[in-house]
DNA sequence: CTAAAACTGTAGGGTTACCCTACAATTTTC
DNA sequence: GAAAATTGTAGGGTAACCCTACAGTTTTAG
């Protein structure tokens, strides 16, 4: 298919999948048309897609995330070693959903309008104290 | 207390609180020195930066974090208010959290070596289908 | 069958949230 | 009184795109 289904299907934007491509997350073979060139992607690219989205959903920067897929989506590796790799990743979400509930924590802290005393208390227990 | 302390205290650069500032989510007073002139920093100041840091731990941007601060840190507004829009914030962190457990949800799916149908039939569940 | 519409490509500029020099003016320290 | 540390400004670079704009190509409509 043509870049241009594939913004149908995956609803990313024509710059955004070229700029994949040329960070080497996804990839294509060139096709003729005149003097021009047109990327032709196969079906297997939207396996990759769907691990990039995950990707970003985890904040990961695009190049970690072409380390994720090379780890992910490999020949070279093996079934076991792939299955580990990956909730070796899924322990990592545990660790990101963690973080999550403790920025909760402080946030329900700051909504009970706590008095300076408190706040700076807090603060110093966070880490951010001064003299 | 000027840039270098609050640099110590926070671990954040030079350059970033300085960026901080030009956006408004943080505020100095200017101090002379010769012809020069120093951002001298109050105590609040570490308040607002402990709100900036959750920001940025739920991936807001600068200006949206910005907006959270006016909101926050806010004379202007009575207790209740502010307290009902931590409590908000605190509400999107639990759909933050909702959205990591789908994607862990997900990277196990493809930890169990899926063979290529069950790959294609995950894809479609997920939106990602062609033809 | 041709003219317009739709689809590709490249190129260049803009944004966000910084980092990393480099250099000048100012303390502070020895 | 000189060296070291601290501030300031300025300019360039990065990441992950978006947003024109323009030029070939292919498809569609009349």
């Amino acid at each position: 298919m043509l870049i241009g289904e594939l913004v149908k299907i995956t609803g990313l934007s024509k710059d955004g999948l070229r700029y994949y491509e040329d960070l080497g997350l996804i990839h294509s073979k060139p096709v003729k048309a005149g003097t021009r060139i047109y990327r032709d992607y196969d079906d297997t690219t939207l396996e990759r897609l769907a691990l990039i989205a995950l990707g970003k959903r985890m904040h990961f920067s695009l190049r970690d995330i072409g380390a994720v897929l090379n780890r992910a989506i490999n020949d070279q590796i093996s079934r076991e070693e792939r299955r580990a790799f990956l909730l070796a990743q899924a322990q990592q979400v545990d660790t990101q959903i963690a973080d999550l509930e403790d920025v909760k924590k402080q946030l329900l802290f700051f909504a009970d309008q706590p008095d300076k005393e408190v706040v700076d208390a807090h603060l110093k227990e966070i880490g951010l104290y001064y003299e």
